[in-house]
RNA sequence: GCCGCUGUAGCUCAGUCGGUAGAGCAACGCAUUCGUAAUGCGUGGGUCGUAGGUUCAAGUCCUAUCAGCGGCACCA
């Protein structure tokens, strides 16, 4: 029998038969290794125990205190524990696919009746009782005709399914713990018992699609979170409560920004606090704008079938138009409009007016661009997916020539505003050629490498997300992190050469002929709904002074001194802050507690020592220490502290 | 759109076996003038999402429907 060597990490070598496992290397170290030991890392690759090593490789032995390989195999065991745990009680259940995600894992099933969450705890139980019993984990390799034999006697239709789709020539890895068995691609942890019992929790059922195809069955799919002890799972519960209280529908209602109902679905009745944070962005996105050489639009909203027949969207688009048919009694002649769901066609309408010469390109054209779209009922979620909703749209009209200089010069323009709105960094993926798509492969490769280079001539990386571009072009996504590491797709930009030849832009080039100009689709915020949902998570409601719709509350201690109150609130007025009286009948512990909840970043509390010293109290959000301050003084400093980032720079 | 769950006062929620609606906070009134996260007492407030049905009787059971929530699909 040949040799191999095997290296470890520590650069000790040793030798051992072709052919053995990492098990068998462990327990040639120590019996305790062998114990602990869950998996191996061979060459780099994720090794199952119980796989052979057939040549010289380096080797590491994992222990449940590895975290990636342990995070790894517990989830997965898991995965393959729960639907055990469903198969023992339920028989005629069948399972399909469960894989490994973010903090834990899923599994498919298709079950006639539905899972309760009565039925999670059982099947909970279960689970911890198929983890005390040990059961070892064993694997064979079977051929793919043998498994799916074994499938088809089992009636298990969906596994047959997934093997079938193996190439008939692979060998099948098969797994077992107990009498119950699955396929899996592996590694698997040595017995059920090295999954930590109390570090894992089944969270909830949803629906989900066989294979993800709304044309196939509905299977339920059950969730399950796992870590590798209790306090780690622990910590995550509580990260989630923390994600829960930042929900911007429930900060939404306690600030007082806006409600949704009933009688208008996905679309958003903005209160005054709420629409103050909206046009304090919306002046800010416009200044921008302007300083970055955009010109600003309005188009109409309802508009004729025949211009979205031309643009392709009647065609691509309609489910998610809203018609708008007039009764012909009341009409002239019978028109079929839809309100707007994007603002591209018209903007090209705007374009077409005049004759345009390569000396007007770049052209850059800017909509604070109301549209409407009918998202499926489901799609709907708090102001972050509505029906209604603005974005912060423009299009750049420009030659092929100025593409790169044009995605330069926006990627630029865009982490500016990402600055000034307290998001720091966020990641580029670069989305290219889609399998539908229009224009020719010479189109596509000029247009995917001018975006490429201009990207990284700005100085930034990018992740390829092969296949995702849109129809017309490739596209840049830009993703920003919040506060408690979610990532949120906001800004974009797109290449698009199709809606100049649909809707027949074009300009007078050196030449003095037509030429046919790019047009480039670009947002920064996306929109100003999802974008106000996104800050208000961000900061958790405290929102930065400038951006916060009530910026200071006067509180009087007593009422002798509202006088003086009424006369702080003026003076910060005077000053452009949006400064509100509180004279109420309350004790200042309760007023203190109000506006706090409220996210009021600052609350001046005036007694009679204030009012004889012509000072403030001063008591920010989330601190509990307070300051005396002169009045004159807290009007400038506050004054200061209102002027939007992008007017400092200017100061 | 699909699967599951939910819908009771402005908000958060309770409501048993089907017997005719309840709490806390908020609001309003009175008292209290108080020093940095809830002062006390009192008063008013509900077609139980909507529409049908079963029943002597429906918040409760059934059907339909609307909306919301969690996922899936969708997100140009």
């Amino acid at each position: 029998m040949s040799q191999i060597t095997l290296t470890f990490p520590d650069g000790n070598q040793r030798n051992y038969d072709a052919g053995v496992t990492a098990s068998d290397v462990a327990a040639s170290i120590a019996t305790s290794l062998a114990k602990k030991a869950i998996s191996a890392t061979v060459n780099g690759a994720h090794y199952d125990l119980a796989w052979p090593i057939d040549a010289d490789a380096t080797i590491a032995i994992n222990t449940l205190k590895d975290e990636t390989p342990a995070l790894e195999l517990i989830r997965h065991d898991l995965a393959h524990i729960m639907a055990r745990a469903v198969q023992e009680i339920w028989p005629d259940v069948k399972v399909t696919i469960g894989p490994v995600i973010e903090n834990g894992w899923y599994y498919d099933f298709d079950r006639a009746e539905p899972f309760s969450p009565e039925d999670l705890g059982a099947i909970e139980k279960k689970m911890r009782d198929i983890i005390a019993a040990r059961d070892p984990v064993r694997t064979e390799t079977w051929d793919r005709d043998r498994a799916i034999q074994y499938y088809r006697d089992n009636n298990e239709p969906y596994k047959v399914e997934l093997v079938e789709a193996i190439p008939a020539d692979q060998q099948i890895r098969m797994y077992w713990h107990g009498d119950w068995q699955d396929l899996c691609r592996g590694p698997h942890l040595q017995h059920t018992g090295q999954v930590p019992a109390d570090g894992f929790k089944l969270m909830n059922v949803a629906g989900a699609y066989w294979r993800g195809d709304s044309s196939r069955a509905q299977l339920q799919r059950i969730y399950g979170v796992a870590f590798q002890n209790k306090e780690q799972l622990k910590a995550y519960l509580t990260m989630l409560e923390e994600a829960a209280k930042r929900d911007h529908r429930k900060l939404g209602r306690e600030m007082d920004l806006f409600h949704m109902q009933e009688e208008a679905p996905g679309q958003i009745f903005w209160h005054p606090n709420g629409w103050k944070i909206y046009t304090t962005l919306q002046d800010y996105m416009r200044r921008q704008q302007t300083r970055g050489g955009y010109v600003e639009v309005n188009t109409p909203q309802v508009v004729d079938r025949k211009l979205w027949e031309a643009s392709g969207h009647w065609e691509k688009y309609q489910e998610n138009m809203f018609i708008v048919e007039v009764d012909e009694e009341h009409a002239r002649e019978k028109a079929v409009n839809a309100l707007k769901p994007m603002n591209c066609p018209c903007h090209v309408q705007v374009y077409n007016q005049g004759l345009k010469s390569y000396r007007d390109l770049p052209l850059r054209m800017a909509e604070f661009g109301s549209c409407n779209r009918y998202e499926p009922s489901g799609a709907l979620h708090g102001i972050m997916r509505v029906r209604g909703f603005t974005q912060d749209d423009a299009h750049i009209f420009c030659t092929e020539d100025q593409i790169e200089a044009e995605t330069k010069r926006f990627i630029e323009f865009l982490s500016n505003v990402y600055r000034d709105l307290g998001f720091e960094s966020f990641q580029i993926k670069f989305s290219d050629r889609p399998e539908k798509r229009a224009g020719s492969d010479a189109v596509w490769d000029k247009a995917e490498n001018a975006l490429k280079t201009a990207t990284q001539a700005a100085g930034y990386e990018f992740e390829l997300n092969p296949g995702e571009g849109a129809f017309y072009g490739p596209k840049l996504e830009f993703v920003l992190t919040d506060a408690i590491g979610r990532d949120w797709q906001c800004g974009t930009l797109q290449v698009d050469f199709v809606l100049p030849e649909r809707l027949d832009a074009n300009y007078i080039g050196t030449d003095g002929n037509k030429h046919r100009p790019v047009m480039l689709h670009r947002a920064v915020l996306g929109s100003f709904e999802r974008f106000i949902g996104i800050l208000i998570e961000s900061f958790a409601g405290k929102l930065p002074f400038w951006l916060a719709p009530r910026q200071v509350v006067v509180a009087a201690i007593v009422s002798d001194a509202d006088d003086y109150c009424r006369e702080v609130v003026a003076a910060l007025q005077a000053r452009g802050i949006r400064a509100e009286l509180d004279l109420r009948n309350e004790k200042i512990n309760y007023k203190v507690r109000e506006h706090s909840l409220g996210k009021v970043p600052v609350i001046l509390a005036c007694g009679m020592k204030e009012v004889e010293q012509r000072t403030v109290s001063l008591r920010r959000l989330g601190e509990n220490k307070t300051s005396v301050v002169d009045l004159s003084q807290v009007v400038t400093d506050l004054a200061g502290e209102s002027v939007p980032p992008d007017m400092k720079v200017l100061l």
